[in-house]
DNA sequence: AACTTTATCAACCGCAGGCGG
DNA sequence: CCCGCCTGCGGTTGATAAAGT
């Protein structure tokens, strides 16, 4: 015995909406506002399932809607953001104000996928299209479908040292093995990936659904003890073996910068993120020390100074 | 002008997670 | 703890428009 059906199909509308269901639609929703979906068309006078009004509002009809094309900003926005958590299709289009998952999935399929491929750029990995590493993970098929649900950072993001599994983290060293690989072969666009991702986490981007995602990809497979329970820690001291394997990491750019956003508010990198961009060199083209601000001790990331560990699920999203 | 192909995007569907009883 | 309901998400479909032949 099946669940019931969300709503009873043969009184109910389908395909495109028309005018005057809008019409009601919207002034419904003006007048008792959202939420109870599954009652809404009854008390609408709608003969439309929930799920269709649901979509209908908050695809088509929101007053806070952005129109129009998206910009080269909002473009270079998604593919990063897109590089930070795949297919994450409500989370990016919440950084996007305006913007509804729906259209920014269709604005990928059609748009950015050719675009990041007439650059060379594999959509789904973000990895060159021909970057032999890219390909040298993969046994099968299945395996580069995996690759495709999960972006590379994201692979990254589960070994590096600023984000600390809770109780033991028992990665394999397959997992390190990957990033090792991971951090030698691509460039500086990967780094700056990396340290995103890192960010993304701080700002509550990472969300427990993704452990969902953890656990149906590959990266559960391949590491089936690893403890996908996140908390959020300050970086590890410098001496610490692998915070000096991974020290080119740590000094890329902040995530705010990373989303071409420099000299926000809201930047924490505190120095010239050019000169950093390409790997920690600076314009005299030595190579640059210090750790940035975003790392550095007693770093305070969105008024949460560091000292402590945090638990990822203690932070708002921005 | 007629037809075919390609691109776009609104809408649908199934599934999973959260939540309350 | 279990079950069912509700909501939200991501993948996919299909209608329509635009471009090409």
């Amino acid at each position: 015995m099946g669940r019931s059906p969300c709503c009873e199909k043969a009184h109910t509308n389908k395909g495109a909406w028309t005018k005057e269901e809008d019409d009601r639609l919207i002034s419904y929703i003006r007048a008792h506002g959202e939420g109870c979906w599954r009652s809404l068309p009854k008390a609408a006078g709608l003969l439309r399932c929930g799920k269709s009004c649901r979509l209908r509002w908050i695809n088509y009809l929101r007053p806070d809607l952005k129109r129009g094309n998206f910009t080269e900003e909002e473009d270079e926005l998604i593919i990063k953001l897109h590089s930070l958590l795949g297919n994450k299709w409500s989370l990016i289009a919440g950084r996007l104000p305006g913007r509804t998952d729906n259209e920014i999935k269709n604005y990928w399929n059609t748009h950015i996928r050719r675009k990041l491929l007439s650059r060379g750029i594999d959509p789904a990995t973000h990895r060159p299209l021909n970057d032999s590493s890219a390909s040298h993970h993969h046994h099968n098929n299945q395996e580069q479908q995996q690759q495709q649900q999960q972006p590379s950072s994201l692979v990254a993001a589960a070994t590096t040292t600023t984000i600390s599994f809770a109780s033991s983290v028992s990665a394999s060293a397959s997992a390190v093995k990957q990033e090792q690989d991971t951090i030698t072969t691509t460039t500086a666009t990967t780094t700056t990936t990396t340290s995103a991702t890192c960010n993304a986490n701080m700002f509550g981007i990472m969300e427990k659904k993704n452990k969902k995602d953890y656990s149906k990809g590959s990266s559960m497979e391949r590491c089936p003890d690893l403890n996908l329970e996140l908390t959020i820690s300050p970086p590890r001291h410098l001496d610490e073996p692998d915070h000096q394997k991974y020290s080119g990491i740590e000094r890329a750019l902040c995530f705010v910068c990373s989303l071409g956003l420099q000299n926000s508010k809201d930047c924490r990198c505190g120095f010239d993120t050019n000169a950093n961009a390409n790997g920690g060199t600076n314009s005299n083209g030595t190579t640059t020390t210090t750790t940035t601000t975003a790392t550095g001790a007693g770093y305070d990331f969105l008024g949460l100074k560091t000292g402590s560990v945090w638990d990822y699920r203690s932070l708002e999203m921005k």
